[in-house]
RNA sequence: GGGCCUGUAGCUCAGACGGUUAGAGCACUGUGCUGAUAACGCAGGGGUCAGUGGUUCGAGUCCACUCAGGCCCA
C-alpha cells in the first residue's frame, strides 16, 4: 500500500472565488487558451464571430450574460476536436464615443467641435475608445471567455477601413449606392440631426402644441356633392408650420368616413367615429364611405410657393392612418416626416423642402420668410383663419422631442443622404434568412423576417467627425454630378499621384486630398461618414483586411457557424451582417445564432445606472464565483427570455449544484485515499475521436456486476448522449439542466445508498464514481470551466504525472512544458484540450433506469407510510407491502428489493394484488382516452359510474374485462385501461400511494425489532460524540455504556454490531445501580429511551 | 401608433398533441435522517394560471379583445 495518497485532499467546503483564482493562474502558466486554438489547427474549422463591443463604457452584467453564451459553443467544439479561432473585436467608431468627447471638452454643437479642431477632436476620440479597455480584458479573463483580445480587429484601424471601402466600392459598381433624402430629427440651433441615441434623451411629457383642423378646398367636380358646393376634407395637425409644404392628405383604405353638413353650410369629409368629437353639434350626415372611395380626390393646395411639375394635392391611403384623434385624414407633407417621405416615394409626389438650415422658412414662403418656423404657427393660423380655410384650432398635449444639448424643439425634416439600396435585394433578404436557425425559432419569421419583408433602404449617411468616411469624391464644377468611388488606398495614391502610407483613414485627412475632375472642377470628398452598424455588420471581411490580405484564411473564416447577442441587435448588427453579406455575397453570414433576452433588475425594472440597480459583475464573481455566475446564466431561464437578476439567485446555484458537486468529489477523495484502491491508469482507453487525434480518455470499461453501480452508468451514459444531442442543437438549457439533475442523484441516491462500499473501499464503487465524476467534469467543462478543472486536475492530471508537485502551483520559475511530466503524451493536461466523452451504448440500460425510478417512488410513498404512523425511520418494522402497476414492475421490484428495505429500514417485502384488504377502492374515468371515444358522453360515463358498486367495478376492471355501462338510455363500453383504480387506505396498516402505485408498511412492532431500533439510536448517539469531539473518519474508540438492565439487553444481541458501526474496540457496560462510575474527561452524553436515561462515554483508542 | 416577445405559488422557473387532483427548486411550518454534504427525506400552508369574452363534453394550453412589462420601429 502506497504511503502517498492518490488525491489531493479535498475539503468538503470551499471557496470557489479562491480556487478559480488558482485555476485562473494555472491556464495562464500551460497556455491553455492558446493551446485551445493552436492544437486543434488543421482540424474542421467552426467559425465564431465576436460582435464587438464598445469599450468606452464599463462593462456590466448583461455582457457577462453575452459572453457566458458566445462562450460556451466554441468551448464545447473545441472538445470535439474542431479548430475554432475566436478572435475578439472592439467596435470603436460612432456617436457615442463623440458625445463622451464633447462632454469631456465641454463642447456643445458641431460648430464648437470644428472650431476646436477635427484632427485633435478624432484623436481624442481614439484614445476615448479604448478607456475601460483594461477593464474588459479583465472581466473578460476572469469570467473565462476564451476570446483573442491580442489580435482583435480594431474598426477604426486603416485596414478595417480600406476593407470597408473595398466594400463600398463594390455596392458602388452595382449601382447600390444613392443619394436621397432622409426624415431625420434636427436641431435647428445645433444645426445638426440627432441620432435616436440621442433623441431618446431628450423626450418631454406635456408637450403643448397648437391642434389645428384645417379645411382643403375640394377641386370642382371631384366631389360628391353638386358642382359649385362648397365641399371640404377636414384634417388635422400638430406643426402648421408643415403646412405649406403639404402636397397629399392621406386616408386608411379600410377606415369608414362620412361627409357632412356642417352647421356652417359647408361640406366636410372625415372619419365616421371621429365626427362627433370634432364637429360642431348639428352636422347633418349626408354621406357615407370608405377611405379607399376617397383616394384621387383633388383640392386646391393651400399654397402654391413652389412650382410643382407632376401631379399632386390628391387623397393617398397610408396605413399610419388612425383615428385615435384627429380627424382620420392625415396631412402629409414628405420633406417633414418619416411615414410622409414613404408615401410620397410610392405616389412619386414632391417634396417641397420650405425650411433652412436654422428651421426658418426660405425666401420663397414670402408671408414668414426668414421666420423660425415654430414662431410662424399662429400667423399661420390666421391666414388660413381669413381665408375661411381653418374649421378650429386649440392646444394638444403630447410627448415631443427636445435637444438634449440646447433645449430647442426638434424638427422633423428632410437631410439628403447616401442611401444602400438594400431594397432591391429584399428577396434574397428574406429568402437566405431561411436559412439561418434563429434561437429562439420565433425571431426568425417574426421580428427579424417582418423587419426583412419590410425592408426600406439602409440610410448610410452621417454628418459627423468620428467614424468610417464614405470615400466618394465628387466635382466642384457648377452643376457637375461627376462622382467617384474609391475602393483602396491604391487607387487613391493613383488619383493623388503619391504614396500615402502615413494617411489616417478618418476626417480631416482624407477629406484634405484633392485632384483635377475630368470636367475642369476639382475632385473633394463629399463629408459624409458610415453608419457605425456598417462598421461591425462588415466585420466577417474587415477583420481580415480582405481582399487586401489574409485571402485563405478569410476562405476559411467567412461564414460563422455561431453567434450570439441580445434581441436588441436584430435590427443591428444581425441586419447589417445579414445585409452585407447578401449584397456581396448573396449567403447569409451566420448559420446559427441565438437571440438573448435582456437581464433586468430584481424587481423586474430595466436595469439602469440612473435608478441605481445595476449589479456589478465583479461583485457577484468575489462572492460566488464565476462558473456559479455561469451556470445561472444558463440554466435559469430559456435564453430568448427576458430574465431577473440578483447577486442571491447565484448564491442559490452555489448550494443545490455546485456545493453538491464540490461534495461528492470530495466524498470520493476522502474515501479513494483512504482505500487501497488504485487507478488502473494503463486501461485508460484512447479515444477514438475519428479525426487521428489520439487523445486518451481516462474512463474505464468497467462492467460492475452491482446494480448501483449499472445503474448510475446507465443515467451517465444517458447524459452523455442527451447532453451531446443538446450541444449539436444549440440547446443551452438542454445541455446544463440535466448535469445538474443527474448530479443531485448521483449524490442523494447512488452515493448514499454505496455509502457503506465506499466505507469498506469496495473498488468497482470507487472506480465507478471516479469514471462518473471525469466524465461529468468534461460535461460541465463548456460551462463552468473552473470547476471542470479542478476536478479534471486532481483526478487525472495528477494521478498521471511521474513527479509528486502538487497541481495548480506550476509556479514561478519552471519553464519546462508541463506536458512532458505527463506520462502519456496522449493525455490533456488541461480539460479544455482533451476530448468530449463519448457515449458508450452498451452500458446505456434504459429498464435499469425505469427500474430505479420506480424503486425511488416506493421509497418516497415507503416514507411517506411510515411518517403517517409516525414510525420514524431508525426503528426496524416488519413488512412492507407493495402493490405496483402490473407484473412486470413487481419482477423488477423484487430484483432492487434489497435496496427499499435498506431505504426504509424494513425486513421483508411482499406484494398485493387485489388491495380491497388494505383500502377503500374508487374507480376513475380517465377524460382523455373517454372523451376522445365519446365526447359529449363523457360526463355520463362519469356520472353513472360513481352510481356503481366501486369495489365490485375495481374488480371486474382488475380482471381484464370490458364494462358495458349504461347511462341515459345508452351504453358506453369502457376498457380496464380506460379508467384507473384509486384507494384510499383502511386501518392496520400505515399506506401510501400515488400514480397506481402503493405501499403499505406493517405498524406492529415485536420485542426483537424494538431493541434493534434501540440499538441504532445507540449508534446514532456514538456517532455524534465521535464527530462532537472532532475525531479521524478511522479513529477507534473505546465505547462506554452506562444504563440499567434494559440496553444490555439490546447490548447482548446487538453489541457486535454497535462495535462494528462506530469503530469501538471495546464496549464496556455499566451499572450505575452497582455503583458503576462513567469515566469523567471523556465526551459523554445522556439521553432519555423510552422513558431510562441512558448515558454514553467514548475515549480515544 | 405598429411589430415581436413575456405574464403560472412570496421568489426563480417547468407545464408535447386541449384531457386525471396545475408541478419543481428556493423561502416558510412540522417531522424524520445523517461520520460526505453548506445537505437530504416525508408532510403541510401558499395559485381567481394577468383580465374579459369565445370555441369545446373538457381550456393554463386554441381564438378575439383588454391590461401590465420588455425590445425594436414610428
Amino acid at each position: 500500500m502506497s504511503t502517498q495518497p492518490q488525491f489531493d485532499e479535498v475539503k468538503p467546503s470551499v471557496s470557489y472565488p479562491e480556487m478559480e483564482e488558482k485555476i485562473l493562474q494555472l491556464w495562464r502558466q500551460r497556455d491553455v487558451f492558446q493551446r485551445s486554438m493552436s492544437e486543434r489547427a488543421g482540424g474542421p474549422e467552426y467559425v465564431f464571430f465576436e460582435g464587438p463591443p464598445t469599450a468606452n463604457g464599463r462593462p456590466g452584467i448583461h455582457h457577462v450574460l453575452a459572453r457566458a453564451f458566445k462562450d460556451i459553443f466554441p468551448r464545447y467544439k473545441t472538445m470535439q476536436g474542431y479548430y475554432v479561432l475566436r478572435r475578439g473585436g472592439w467596435d470603436t467608431h460612432g456617436l457615442p464615443v463623440e458625445i463622451e468627447v464633447e462632454k469631456q471638452l465641454g463642447l456643445t454643437g458641431k460648430q464648437q467641435i470644428e472650431a476646436y479642431g477635427i484632427a485633435e477632436f478624432n484623436a481624442l476620440c481614439r484614445d476615448s475608445t479604448m478607456e475601460y479597455i483594461g477593464e474588459w480584458e479583465e472581466l473578460t479573463e476572469r469570467m473565462a471567455f476564451w476570446v483573442d483580445l491580442k489580435t482583435a480587429y480594431v474598426t477604426f484601424r486603416n485596414e478595417y477601413i480600406e476593407s470597408l471601402w473595398w466594400i463600398l466600392k463594390q455596392f458602388w459598381e452595382k449601382d447600390l449606392l444613392f443619394q436621397g433624402y432622409k426624415i431625420v430629427p434636427y436641431c435647428p440651433r445645433c444645426g445638426t440631426p440627432l441620432s435616436s441615441h440621442e433623441l431618446s434623451l431628450g423626450y418631454k411629457e406635456g408637450t403643448i402644441d397648437p391642434s389645428v383642423y384645417v379645411k382643403f378646398r375640394v377641386k370642382d367636380g371631384e366631389g360628391r356633392g353638386a358642382r359649385g358646393e362648397e365641399e371640404y376634407l377636414l384634417a388635422w395637425t400638430t406643426t402648421p408650420w408643415t403646412l405649406p409644404g403639404n402636397v397629399a392628405l392621406a386616408v386608411g383604405a379600410d377606415v369608414d368616413y362620412v361627409r357632412v353638413r356642417d352647421v356652417s353650410g359647408d361640406v366636410l369629409t372625415l372619419a365616421a367615429e371621429l365626427a362627433e368629437r370634432v364637429l360642431r353639434p348639428g352636422y347633418e350626415v349626408l354621406d357615407r364611405m370608405k377611405g379607399s372611395d376617397l383616394v384621387g380626390i383633388h383640392y386646391e393646395p393651400l399654397y402654391a410657393f413652389y412650382p410643382v411639375e407632376q401631379d399632386y394635392g390628391y387623397v393617398v391611403t397610408g396605413d399610419f392612418v388612425s383615428t385615435e384623434d384627429g380627424t382620420g385624414i392625415v396631412h402629409i407633407a414628405p420633406a417633414f416626416g418619416a411615414d410622409d417621405m414613404e408615401v410620397g416615394k410610392k405616389y412619386g409626389l414632391p417634396v417641397i423642402l420650405t425650411i433652412d438650415a436654422t428651421g426658418s422658412f426660405r425666401p420663397e414662403v414670402t408671408p414668414w420668410a426668414g421666420v423660425f418656423v415654430k414662431d410662424a404657427d399662429p400667423s399661420i393660423q390666421e391666414e388660413l383663419a381669413g381665408r375661411g380655410l381653418l374649421y378650429k384650432s386649440g392646444t394638444y398635449e403630447h410627448t415631443y422631442p427636445f435637444c438634449w444639448r440646447c433645449d430647442s424643439p426638434l424638427l422633423y425634416t428632410a437631410r439628403e443622404t447616401w442611401y444602400v439600396r438594400t431594397s432591391a435585394y429584399r428577396d434574397r433578404l428574406v429568402a437566405l434568412n431561411q436559412e439561418i436557425n434563429w434561437y429562439p425559432e420565433h425571431i426568425k419569421d417574426g421580428r427579424f423576417g417582418n423587419w426583412l419583408e419590410n425592408n426600406v433602404d439602409w440610410a448610410l449617411g452621417r454628418e459627423r467627425y468620428w467614424a468610417t468616411p464614405i470615400p466618394i469624391w465628387r466635382s466642384d464644377a457648377p452643376g457637375s454630378t461627376y462622382m467617384e468611388c474609391i475602393g483602396s488606398v491604391a487607387e487613391l495614391e493613383a488619383k493623388v499621384g503619391r504614396k500615402l502610407e502615413d494617411l489616417d483613414l478618418h476626417r480631416p485627412y482624407v477629406d484634405a486630398l484633392t485632384w483635377e475632375a475630368p470636367d475642369g472642377g476639382t475632385m473633394h470628398r463629399i463629408k459624409e461618414l458610415t453608419d457605425v452598424w456598417f462598421d461591425s455588420g462588415s466585420m466577417p471581411v474587415a477583420q481580415w483586411h480582405y481582399p487586401f490580405e489574409n485571402n485563405a484564411k478569410w476562405d476559411r473564416q467567412k461564414q460563422a457557424d455561431y453567434i450570439c447577442e441580445a434581441i436588441d441587435q436584430t435590427r443591428g448588427w444581425f441586419y447589417t451582417l445579414h445585409a452585407v453579406s447578401t449584397l456581396l455575397f448573396d449567403r447569409p453570414a451566420f448559420k446559427n445564432v441565438i437571440c438573448l433576452g435582456h437581464i433586468l433588475a430584481e424587481d423586474g425594472s430595466k436595469m439602469s445606472k440612473s435608478k441605481g440597480n445595476v449589479v456589478n459583475p465583479w461583485e457577484v464573481f468575489n462572492t460566488h464565483g464565476v462558473d456559479a455566475t455561469r451556470w445561472y446564466m444558463y440554466t435559469a431561464s430559456p435564453p430568448g427570455n427576458s430574465r431577473r437578476f440578483s447577486v442571491n439567485l447565484v448564491g442559490e446555484t452555489v448550494r443545490r449544484f455546485l456545493n453538491t458537486l464540490w461534495n461528492t468529489y470530495s466524498f470520493f477523495v476522502t474515501y479513494a485515499n483512504l482505500s487501497d484502491w488504485r487507478l488502473e491508469t494503463g486501461d485508460w482507453r484512447v479515444g477514438d475521436s475519428g479525426d487521428g487525434a489520439n487523445l486518451q480518455s481516462p474512463i474505464s470499461n468497467l462492467q460492475s456486476p452491482n446494480l448501483l453501480d449499472r445503474w448510475v452508468l446507465s443515467e451517465l451514459n444517458r447524459l452523455v448522449r442527451d447532453v451531446t444531442y443538446a450541444y449539436e442543437n444549440y440547446d443551452v438549457l438542454g445541455a446544463t439542466r440535466p448535469v445538474a439533475d443527474f448530479v443531485e442523484s448521483l449524490s442523494n441516491w447512488y452515493v448514499r445508498l454505496s455509502r457503506r462500499r465506499f466505507w469498506d473501499g469496495d473498488p468497482a464503487a470507487l472506480q465507478t464514481l471516479y469514471d462518473v465524476l471525469v466524465t461529468v467534469a468534461h460535461l460541465l467543462a463548456p460551462a463552468t470551466p473552473y470547476v471542470a478543472e479542478e476536478l479534471y486536475q486532481n483526478l487525472v492530471v495528477r494521478v498521471a504525472r511521474k513527479g509528486e508537485r502538487e497541481p495548480g502551483r506550476v509556479g514561478a520559475g519552471e519553464t519546462q512544458s508541463p506536458i512532458s511530466n505527463l506520462q502519456s503524451p496522449a493525455l490533456a493536461d488541461s480539460i479544455h484540450l482533451a476530448r468530449w466523452p463519448q457515449v458508450n451504448q452498451a452500458l446505456i440500460d434504459e429498464q435499469l433506469s425505469a427500474d430505479m425510478a420506480m424503486v425511488q417512488r416506493v421509497t418516497s410513498l415507503g416514507h411517506a407510510a411510515r411518517q403517517n404512523a409516525n414510525l420514524k425511520v431508525r426503528q426496524p418494522l416488519a413488512q412492507v407491502v407493495v402493490r405496483t402497476r402490473n407484473a412486470a414492475e413487481e419482477a423488477s421490484l423484487r430484483n432492487l428489493q434489497q435496496l427499499v428495505l435498506d431505504e426504509l429500514n424494513v425486513k421483508e417485502m411482499s406484494f398485493t394484488h387485489a388491495s380491497g384488504d388494505l383500502v377503500d377502492v374508487v374507480v376513475f374515468p380517465y377524460p382523455k382516452q373517454l372523451g376522445q371515444k365519446y365526447g359529449k358522453g363523457y360526463p355520463k360515463i362519469r356520472q353513472a359510474m360513481s352510481g356503481l358498486d366501486q369495489a365490485d367495478l375495481a374488480a371486474r376492471f382488475q380482471a381484464g374485462e370490458m364494462v358495458e355501462i349504461e347511462a341515459e338510455g345508452e351504453s358506453y363500453a369502457v376498457a380496464p385501461e380506460d379508467v384507473e383504480v384509486r384507494v384510499t387506505p383502511r386501518a392496520g396498516f400505515s399506506v401510501a400511494q400515488e400514480a397506481g402505485y402503493l405501499v403499505a408498511v406493517t405498524t406492529e412492532l415485536d420485542q426483537a425489532l424494538i431493541q434493534e431500533g434501540y440499538a441504532r439510536e445507540l449508534v446514532r448517539r456514538i456517532q455524534q460524540l465521535r464527530k462532537d469531539a472532532g475525531l479521524e473518519i478511522s479513529d477507534r474508540i473505546v465505547t462506554y455504556v452506562a444504563d440499567s438492565d434494559l440496553m444490555h439487553e439490546v447490548l447482548a444481541h446487538f453489541g457486535a454490531y454497535v462495535r462494528e458501526e462506530t469503530l469501538s474496540v471495546d464496549l464496556v457496560q455499566l451499572h450505575p445501580d452497582q455503583g458503576d462510575v462513567v469515566p469523567e474527561n471523556l465526551p459523554q452524553v445522556t439521553f432519555d429511551l423510552d422513558g431510562r436515561e441512558v448515558t454514553v462515554a467514548i475515549g480515544k483508542k
